[in-house]
RNA sequence: GCGGGGUUAGUGAAGCGGUCAAACACAGCAGACUGUAAAUCUGCCCUCUCCGAGUUCGUAGGUUCGAAUCCUACACCCCGCA
């Protein structure tokens, strides 16, 4: 068992376990909220920390555009720049690789972006992108990948993504490796590979026994979530879940449907994080028990006294914050709506996390 | 009182003889968002028995094959001069 990472011998299905990085422990199986530009969009650091979470994403990508990790550097790193003292991770920027597609180039070499606010060209490869995640101080990093879509167009280059993720794997771990040779155990950041695939069981397999052997603490599963139907996701989870390295974490990139994310959990899933919470929040809707949605813009919540649910306990439900007073601040433009839901909606996903944590 | 301008769907505002149920914006209603170019985007938004039909463009007449668009009268609003 990796010193990084405790976790029950059973391999297949849910499990609990203890990840300890640099910055502190993580109880596994948890979710991690998008904080893609060093914040979790509207909210404090303060409210993040009040609905469980302990561990924040940040995005390289991002973050290299604007201010610079030189910036950040300089400032005293993430964790002092963000506020954030406990864990943070970072993505590679694989995921602008999909979601950038009109404004990017893919070459061997690396990936040209056009900075989509100023025009300027961005360059990130597998070296670039560990050099930033080390300099901006995340304690959790991720292989700079190449993420497809699963849409009927993106289906046709998963082998080329597949192969290329994996060449790429082997110059993301040297260039790790040598950027943090001499750090002290206890001091380095981990670093996870992405096993990529797309709706292919066999790439996918190879993938996974690719990334095991190349010696990374954690393994990340990337490329879901991506243009599939629910139904293939799934069916790719269940599949993968024999496969996996018991003695390592497991994190699902991308994903946080409160169904999506129990599938995940009880398929060998110890980490996720997705932007779904926050971005449904801002969008007016709320997740309540039984795993509904709520639009809370809807008129019928229009004189409702009630809270987004009555058997929540985030601080937005704790406080009272009815369904009417949340309905009229989301109509009138009000950000404190979203902030609100935002709590609730991160705080949902952090409750299934702890219940699974508790029962097992 | 005289001269000029105006009156379009919830609001603002295009249209100025046919392709107009009428651009566009806002408001309204519903929905979508899964490693964040997303406080964004999509659909609906006169009525109905809604792949079609029926009533609209201040009111009432008129011209015309055909009018929101032209003419006449009236009503109301705005600007000048009294």
């Amino acid at each position: 068992m990796s010193q990084y990472f405790s976790a029950d011998p059973s391999t297949i299905g849910a499990r609990k376990g203890t990840l300890t990085t640099r910055a502190g422990k993580v109880l596994t199986p948890t979710f991690m909220p998008d904080g893609t530009r060093g914040a979790v969009k509207s909210l404090t650091p303060e409210q993040v920390i009040s609905t469980g979470v302990q561990v924040v994403l940040a995005n390289t990508f991002h973050l290299h555009l604007q201010p610079g990790e030189e910036v950040i550097h300089k400032l005293g790193g993430l964790h002092k720049f963000a506020n954030r003292k406990a864990p943070i991770l970072t993505d590679s920027g694989g995921f602008q690789v999909f979601s950038l597609a009109k404004i990017r180039k893919i070459a061997e070499e690396g990936v040209t972006f056009k900075d989509p606010r100023t025009g300027d060209t961005i360059f990130l490869s597998p070296e670039k992108s560990i050099q930033i995640q080390i300099r901006l101080g995340a304690d959790m990093i991720v292989a700079f990948d190449d993420v497809v879509a699963l849409d009927d167009i993106g289906r046709g280059r998963t082998q080329e993504a597949y192969e290329r993720t994996h060449r790429w794997l082997e110059r993301n771990v040297a260039e790790f490796k040598r950027l943090t040779k001499d750090m002290k155990p206890d001091d380095r950041p981990l670093l996870f590979g992405v096993a990529q695939g797309g709706l292919d069981k066999e790439l996918r397999r190879r993938s996974l026994e690719l990334v095991h052997a190349s010696g990374v603490d954690g393994v990340a599963i990337g490329g879901l979530s991506v243009g599939e139907t629910r139904a293939e996701m799934h069916d790719m989870l269940e599949y993968l879940a024999t496969f996996y390295d018991p003695a390592r974490p497991r994190f699902l990139l991308g994903v946080g449907d409160p169904a999506d994310l129990r599938f995940a959990v009880e398929h060998g899933i110890d980490m996720l994080d997705c932007v779904l919470p926050t971005r449904n929040a801002r969008h007016g809707t709320a997740w309540i028990s039984g795993d509904q949605k709520v639009h809370l813009t809807n008129q019928k919540y229009a004189d409702d006294a009630g809270p987004i649910d009555d058997s929540c306990d985030c601080a937005t439900c704790a406080a009272g914050y009815s369904r009417g007073f949340l309905r009229h601040q989301f109509k009138v433009g009000e950000p404190l709506a979203g902030t609100l839901v935002s709590i609730h909606n991160i705080r949902y996903l952090e409750r299934i996390c702890e219940d699974y944590r508790n029962q097992l």
